[in-house]
This record gives C-alpha cells, structure tokens and sequence, in this order.
DNA sequence: GTAACCCTTAAAGTTCACTTTAAGTCAAAT
DNA sequence: ATTTGACTTAAAGTGAACTTTAAGGGTTAC
C-alpha cells in the first residue's frame, strides 16, 4: 500500500490532481489509514493509470465519471461501459486521422522551406510577399 | 473577395473566431473595405485552414503568433520557422504514439469485455468487486 | 518539545481559447 | 424614414482542468 506520495511518484502525476480526481469522484475504491490518509495499491493505481490514458486521448472528467458512476452500479452496466469504450475508441481514429492530416500538411510545408518547391501554393508566399501591395 | 461571413461558412469556423485571431495578430494581411470591414482572399482563407490545422493538433495561439511575427520579418527568419514547424512535427509524431498507445489500451479493455480474458489485469474486476472488502 | 514534513479539506486562483455581450456604424429593403 | 441585418470594437463572461492557497492535524527526528 503506498501513500499519495508514493502513488503520485509511481505515476508521474502530482499528488494535488489525485486528490482531484478523488474529490471528482474519479476514485471511488480508495481507502483510507486510521488518520484518514489515502492508502494505494497496484489496483488503484493501475486504474489511474487507465484515466490518465482517457484523459490524454480527450475523455473528459465528466465522461470518465460516468463510467465510474455505471461501474459501481453493478454488472448490469456493462452493455452501457463498452458501448462507452466502443465510442471512445472511434474518437482515437477521429484524432489519428487529425494527426495524419496535419503531418501531411506540415510536411508539405516543410518540403517548401527545403527546396522551394510548388512556392504559389505554400504559406511562405503569403507572408514573404506581405510588403507589397496585396491586389 | 469574401466578407467575414463567406469565410466564416467556406472554413466553417464562427466569425467571432475569425476576428478572435485576428486580434491575437494571427491574420496580419487581411485587407479592408471602404467601411472597414475584412476581406479575405483564397490566400487568407488558406492561411486560416493551415492555421487551424496547427490548432487542432496542438500548437497554441501564441505558438502561431510567434510564427507570423517572425514571417514578418522577412526571410531572414526562414530557418527559425523551418525550426519550428520542424519541433511541432515531432511533437505530432509524439501525440500519434499517444493515440496508439491509448487506442491499444482501450481494445484490451474491449476484449475483456467482450471475452472476459484475463480479468485480473482488467480494470473491469477493479470495479466489480468493489462490494467486497478489498484486501 | 518543537521543528520538519507528511497528510487533510475547502475554496480561491490560473490559464487557455474561445464566446458572449454591449454599444455602435453602415447599406439595403420596405 | 425606419427597420433589418451585417459589420465594427472593447470588454466581460464561460468552461475545463487543474493549481495554489489557507488553515490545520498527526508522526518522526533531534
């Protein structure tokens, strides 16, 4: 069992946004030692370590509670849980195909830098050319 | 010539954004009408979806305002740029790992949903067994 | 025993990127 | 002529996710 310490070490995240998450009620199996501390195991923060993955894919704190709030009410949830997961999953291609797009036209730009190359189509045009009269 | 309201339908962005970045010295070619109302070209409008492109994967306003600061310099600040679009690629390719990681997460979890394999690494058990003292 | 350091909570503050509001100008339509 | 609708600006408001502050309690080290 670790303490918030320990817990915010192993997971590279700042004790202060655990304790967040928890009041988020994002954290809803946590104990507590007879002082009231927060006590983590393997469990925990393995979980955390799922949130953070949702949260840096887009998931709000509010879509991550909502699956919190459907896993405490039982098994009869799940139907719901994976159809959640399901449509999360077709967010990430949504975003990949953002990244690939936005690589390509990075790239594309880039090409431009390096050997000048299609200049009438690329942004460098638009600003290299701004001290004269735009007409 | 379009009005702020044709670029804002052809980008399918509001036009208060519009103005927005324009504030934020994001737009520094962008021409007026005898009552001072912008105009946009094809130019701008393309500059305006490049632009947007660097916002939805990451880069932030004052990120971009850096960048037309320096391509109003003129070309001397051509290897700066290069620079940075160079560092905001690989930053891409860094949230395109994120994507991947996560999106392999999720098909797990998916699987056990839908397999019920290997419940004791699911976050699935995590939660269902939270009737029970967890010791 | 008291200082250092961990923990606690509640609440206020911060940052970012918009978004909305308020107040007003201008041109065309009725 | 006045209403309609698009435009203008400056400034205030919003929402999300932290982040910091304030005030305090418990355990360990000297």
């Amino acid at each position: 069992m670790f303490t918030i310490k320990e817990a915010s070490e192993k997971l590279n995240c700042p004790a202060h946004t655990i304790r967040f998450y928890d009041k988020e009620g994002l954290l809803p199996n946590i104990r507590r030692d007879d002082n009231g501390n927060r006590l983590f195991d393997e469990k925990d923060l393995d979980w955390i370590r799922l949130m953070t993955c949702f949260r840096a894919t887009g998931m709000s704190i509010s879509g991550i509670r909502e699956i919190v709030e459907l896993a405490k009410q039982g098994e009869g949830t799940i139907a719901r849980r994976r159809a959640i997961l399901e449509a999360h999953q077709a967010e990430i291609i949504k975003k990949q195909q953002v990244l690939n797009e936005a690589f390509e036209a990075v790239s594309q730009k880039l090409e431009v830098y390096n050997n000048n190359r299609n200049p009438e189509k690329s942004f460098l045009d638009y600003f290299e050319k701004s001290e004269e009269p735009k007409v």
